[in-house]
RNA sequence: GGAGAGGUGUCCGAGUGGCCGAAGGAGCACGCUUGGAAAGCGUGUGUGUCGCAAGGCACCGAGGGUUCGAAUCCCUCCCUCUCCGCCA
């Protein structure tokens, strides 16, 4: 959601962010109802203050007159009803259109069509070369009798999985792990609702336009979360927080759910694209103050990387282009691990920078230090981890040519072992 | 799921058709008082929106309705509490 008071003064810069990040909106449309809104809402506001006037001088006067005086009451307020209609429509449809505007790109970001053109910023370790041909993480948790996909498949259909033994348990290392890992950079722990109502897909700027990726439980009108951020973001909606109080700096792991509509054929193969997965995700709520918030971008960027580190896994990090960016995101940071298999890294981390936009659809402000009007406040997010995507690199970087796969120093107190080997008769 | 009771401003709480944007109290702010503090006294104290302003409009859980007029009456929904049932 953007200021109306700004869309009208500057309705030529969000054109240009339309067109640079590849969103048709209709901002003439827009501006023309919602002038034509503002225009009947002052008649009605006039209309209703005379109404009210008259009405209070009826009350006093004797029955006799009264009778007398409310014939013409009563054929203004039919005017009034018809006027209030109209009002609500234009209002209603105002609101409809405010929510498709997208958010401009902050002035560092590329302009680029898709993902082939975001821009690498920094790449960390290495790709690892192999003396042998080496396997994909399908083969090898096949091998090591961790990965199940036909099974997973045959309960809950394609692109669904099982993890079995120290698969399931490599998981649980991992998220574990990165728990501890945000625990020490003063990340609170929270535990969240994944089935949640529309207004917080609205509010976090999911929808409207992203009713096709969403898991919709109809009876209930719920909606399975995508990622915890819905959830995280979403939890002081309406509220005005203290300045005091900012930021608010969580975590959450959940499962995510994700139908993964138009992509049929695409990433078909393994782990890498599928409908539930696990997700420790970072979401910091803070001032409306935007170097405070680029510095924070950095700050959720590099918890991330860090742990990269620390799982020693190669990656590299890229300034998403304006056409692969969200309606919402003034910027997006991806971290892309190197994944053997696909001979070339892939996105396992998203951080995003919102500026307003999801508080401002949220209703989430804050009381500013010393008083004064409440403001919107700044949220971001971004992944710390996601799994089993994480498995895929864990397990073909780290393999060996036997089949089993070294786990990396960090996660070794979590798994209880230095290596994955071959259960017994595989 | 069944039966009942409720949802009012920062909080407590009054308010069953016009005098209610809302009594009273607490809290908070300022002032008086005091050596200082407490007590006491006085004054002030919601938000949003439109407007240069005066001021208008909206908001008493949400949405509809009745009425010239609704916090107050009616309907639907949401939420909280109590009892019963079921249950991880």
């Amino acid at each position: 959601m953007l200021d109306m008071k700004w869309v009208r003064e500057n309705p030529d810069i969000l054109k240009d962010a339309a067109v640079r990040k590849r969103i048709t909106v209709d901002v003439d449309a827009l501006l023309k109802v919602d002038a034509e809104h503002r225009s009947l809402l002052s008649q009605v506001e006039q209309l209703r203050a005379e109404l009210r006037a008259s009405s209070k001088t009826l009350g006093k006067m004797s029955p006799e007159e009264r009778e007398v005086a409310l014939a013409g009451q009563k054929e203004k307020k039919a005017e009034l009803k018809e006027l209030e209609r109209k009002e609500q429509s234009l209002r209603e449809e105002v609101q409809r259109l405010a929510l498709l505007l997208p958010m401009p790109p902050a002035a560092d970001v590329p302009d680029g069509k898709d993902d082939l053109e975001n821009l690498q910023l920094s790449t960390s370790g290495t790709a690892p070369v192999f003396p042998y041909e080496p396997k994909s993480h399908v083969e090898l948790g096949e091998k090591l009798g961790i990965i199940d996909i036909p099974r997973g498949v045959r309960i809950a259909g394609t692109r669904n999985y099982l993890l079995l033994g120290d698969g399931a348990r490599l998981e649980q290392a991992v998220l574990q792990f990165s728990i501890d890992h945000m625990a020490k950079r003063g990340f609170e722990l929270v535990s969240v609702p994944t089935l949640v109502k529309n207004e917080a897909m609205v509010g976090t700027g999911y929808f409207p336009g992203g009713e096709e990726q969403a898991y919709m439980c109809e009876r209930d009108s719920l909606c399975l979360v995508g990622t915890s951020e819905v959830s995280l973001t979403s939890i002081h909606t309406g509220e005005t927080l203290n300045a005091a109080d900012l930021p608010l700096r969580r975590i959450a792991v959940s499962p995510c759910y994700r139908r993964e509509a138009g992509t049929y054929g695409k990433d078909t193969k393994g782990l890498y694209r599928v409908h539930q997965f696990w997700k420790v995700e970072q979401v910091v709520v803070g001032p409306a103050d935007e170097e405070w918030s680029k510095e924070e971008h950095q700050r959720m960027l590099a918890h991330a990387t860090d742990l990269m580190d620390l799982l020693e896994l190669p990656y590299q990090v890229v300034n998403v282009c304006t056409g692969d960016l969200g309606q919402g995101q003034v910027q997006k940071f991806d971290i892309e691990t190197w994944m053997p298999s696909r001979g070339g890294y892939g996105e396992t981390h998203s951080a995003s920078r919102f500026h307003d936009f999801q508080a401002r659809r949220l209703n989430l402000r804050y009381r500013p230090e010393g008083g004064g009007k409440p403001q919107f406040c700044h949220t971001l997010n971004n992944t710390v981890v996601a799994s089993p995507r994480v498995l895929i690199a864990l397990l073909e970087n780290n393999q060996n040519e036997d089949g089993s796969v070294n786990i990396p120093e960090v996660l070794q107190p979590y798994m209880g072992t230095e290596r994955i080997q071959p259960s017994k008769g595989s």
